[in-house]
DNA sequence: CGCTTAATTGATCAGGGTCAATCGTGGTGG
DNA sequence: CCACCACGATTGACCCTGATCAATTAAGCG
């Protein structure tokens, strides 16, 4: 559910040309011309806390994390990104979160001066860069309501769910992070994430071939699960 | 801190003239002349889970809570909103969450229609609703890390911190909502609030003068323990 | 002045955190 | 080729925070 779930069409009163998240590029992408392409390595640093605000990215290929370090050195994950995604906005000039490659990757990279400079001409410019931060928003949002008022169980149910969206299978996930990725966006531990996964496999909800792999063996009952 | 609180200036490289959240309508508000007044009283549903999202609004007075309400019953807030802020944007067409008015209130609605034709005229209009939709996700992210690795006591005390910055007197801050509000917005229960404010007030941190009123007595103890 | 609803306080319980040991899986080098 | 090592994941034992259940107090309101 987390949002991405329920995010996957364009808003009505806001026409959005061409407009498609979580997918490969649209054919006609109006900010095409205004980006560059950079590499990161598998847990290489994308911005930091401080960092200016002066550019967003669009993720061609692998995951990014979004998250915050706490003063006693706690991580929180804020926001997984795939594929399509677009992330790295924030109000004030300075970032308060940092980004992450959580394995190899390769983004664009938008300046908002340019950008911005292609929405005076272009008013679908701006519905796009419109349209990205709505879908930012609700991943938020959702991401707040699965930290709030759920167990563990549910937590990581509703994970498994969310992250199947972006597997080609639905019944075939690949993990691309780490038990301790899972615990620090669910808001638990990592010993938590195993035991949860290990009881949905004892009760024949999931099947794990191997340490990256979920198989969801029985998808009802993680829904009715995650509630 | 949880957003609101780092939230208060406009974004370098989107000029926003005249932008000003959380403030009283600024001079020249270009959305003046698209939007409409509405009242609520206390309870008051101003919108509801599957409403068309073709309007959103501005608070005018009083406050705001924006939720979800589980299958099991048990409700979440997702965010207060407080005169100036601009709320009730949400991908999709239809909402995912609901709001009510916490107590009696004044709205300003906007149709997304008429703006969206004010902003094909207007670049600086498109600055603007990016700019609010940006402090909403600023929110959202700040609520998911309050929410994500804190102990009850952080929370509480970070939710103190954060209302204070409502307050005309950083020192004295008036609660607009209920404890089960603040329980529901904190993922707590209302016991545990209700004990978290006893224990503050014991530690002479604050004291609480009558139940809506609480007196920020060692804010400096209050910011170290919000971490 | 009762009545209703919200808040506080107390006692108990359980979900999940913490600490610690073990297992598994690659990767490296003898 | 296999042994060893390092790191991530799993599992177990125990404990603590915060939820639950229950009683009491306080505050509006008719």
């Amino acid at each position: 559910m987390t949002a991405q779930a329920a995010v996957r069409q364009a808003p009505s009163g806001f026409p959005l040309p061409g407009f498609s998240v979580a997918c490969h590029t649209p054919p006609q992408e109006p900010l095409q011309t205004a980006g560059t392409v950079a590499h990161f390595g598998e847990g290489a640093a994308i911005f930091a806390e401080g960092d200016a605000t002066d550019v967003f990215y669009r993720v061609v290929s692998g995951v990014v994390r979004v998250c915050k370090f706490l003063s006693d050195g706690r991580r929180q994950i804020e926001a997984f990104h795939v594929a399509g995604d677009v992330f790295g906005f924030e109000p004030g000039a300075e970032r308060t979160l940092c980004a992450e490659a959580v394995g190899p990757c390769s983004l664009v990279a938008y300046r908002r001066r340019n950008v911005d400079a292609l929405a005076q001409k272009d008013q679908a410019v701006s519905r796009l860069l419109f349209g990205y931060v709505m879908q930012n928003l609700a991943q938020a949002q959702g991401h707040s309501l699965l930290l709030g008022r759920r167990g563990a169980a549910e937590k990581v149910a509703a994970f498994l769910l969310d992250w199947s969206r972006h597997s080609a299978d639905p019944r075939i996930l690949h993990l691309a992070m780490t038990r301790q990725d899972i615990a620090d966006y669910l808001g638990l531990t990592i010993e938590t994430v195993s035991r949860s996964l290990s009881q949905f496999e004892r009760d024949g909800m999931i099947a794990l071939p191997n340490i990256r792999e979920v198989r969801l063996t029985n998808r009802t009952a993680l829904e009715s699960l995650a509630a």
